[in-house]
DNA sequence: TCAGATTTGTCCGTATGTATA
DNA sequence: CTATACATACGGACAAATCTG
């Protein structure tokens, strides 16, 4: 029956979604390694083959897992995830999720400014240059990069797709603004690059 | 078998996610209205009860809708998705990301409190002084949902969950220093507040 | 209180498509 | 080509929870 807990109100997928977990971080899983097969699985959690795919099938349409018939189930990476889609399908007509969504990307490309500032990283002004002119978004994914912080990278890369994918109007800013911004981190007047950012990168929010 | 277009890779759980998201649309549900039971879906669009199940419980993962055994299943307000839950957990679990926990959670509190300010908010002093008073953690969680941000407030949960779970020494944080955060905050002087957080609250990282 | 119907929860058996050695 | 391993999919069976009359 596998019961996790003495008392278990949870279901048999979702205990096995946190033994996934477990066993994803114990053994130090990365993209492209593969889990164990549903029947290894089964029986290793003392569960049935459904409750197993049950739990499988919902990672997988988070984008966490990738199954391939006839091969196996594999950890895939999580830039990947078409959950995005997905969701955004159902949340499309709440127009706070949207604005959440947005604020909150911002918010973690502030954090990531800040934090910049705050280890007086030294950023290449002209590479950096070079990338916005491809897609701002290269931009701030190399300034994230910089932090060193995985978390916060992780978290913008998230909220980004998600951004992305509920086609939010965006700002177009010009390369100078980048430029001060840039400069400012070098200087490490964080004052000046909140500012920055916050009146010439964000999108206004109606209140 | 099921196929909704002329050569479909699709899986069937997908099809079926697609199809109650149709079903959704069409019928107009909202939160709380009923979902045809498992053996009505798999009997209208002509599927097995098990891929039927595999889809719904992929959308009860996400927060999307709900099952209660001997009940049926009901949609669930959109906004409560669990998207940044699971993926954050996982992210968690698996990476060395751990170190970072600390730095983001303060990075959070910084935006949660840079977004206060932004917003103009006005707090109530004395409420949040009391709150400090049990535990630290109350009053940042009370001024993360004063930015009325959604997915603010879930990554400080999650990271703040999950730094108490790493049991990291906090710093001891005088009343005063509370106080004057959250002056600073109602004067609208984000300079100031994030000065004293930054000095004061933030426990050291070691670079 | 009670009985019967409905619904989800879980597991199992079987057949099949696919990849690999 | 064969054999094995694996995911895909369906349907049956029973348990447990809930609802209805």
């Amino acid at each position: 029956m596998l019961m996790g807990k003495l008392q278990e109100n949870s279901k048999v997928y979702l205990e096995i979604v946190g033994k996934l977990k477990e066993i994803i971080g114990e053994n130090q899983l990365k993209a492209g390694d593969r889990l164990p097969s549903e029947r290894d699985l089964a029986e290793m959690l003392n569960a049935g083959r459904s409750s197993v795919r049950e739990a499988l099938r919902s990672l997988e349409l988070l984008g966490l897992i990738e199954t391939r018939r006839g091969e196996g189930t594999f950890i895939s990476d999580f830039r990947n995830h078409r959950l995005v889609e997905i969701l955004s399908g159902f949340i499309l007509e709440s127009d706070q999720a949207k604005q959440d969504v947005q604020e909150t990307k911002e918010l973690v490309e502030m954090m990531g400014i800040y934090s910049l500032v705050n280890r007086n990283t030294t950023v290449n002004v002209q590479d950096l240059m070079n990338q916005a002119e491809e897609d701002d978004s290269k931009l701030f994914e190399s300034l994230m990069n910089m932090t060193g912080n995985f978390l916060l990278v992780k978290l913008w890369r998230i909220v980004s797709n998600f951004e992305q994918s509920l086609q939010l109007s965006k700002k177009k800013v010009g390369k100078q603004v980048y430029e001060n911004l840039l400069k400012a981190i070098n200087r490490g007047d964080w004052f000046q690059a909140m500012e920055i950012y916050s009146q010439s990168v964000r999108n206004e929010v109606e209140l």
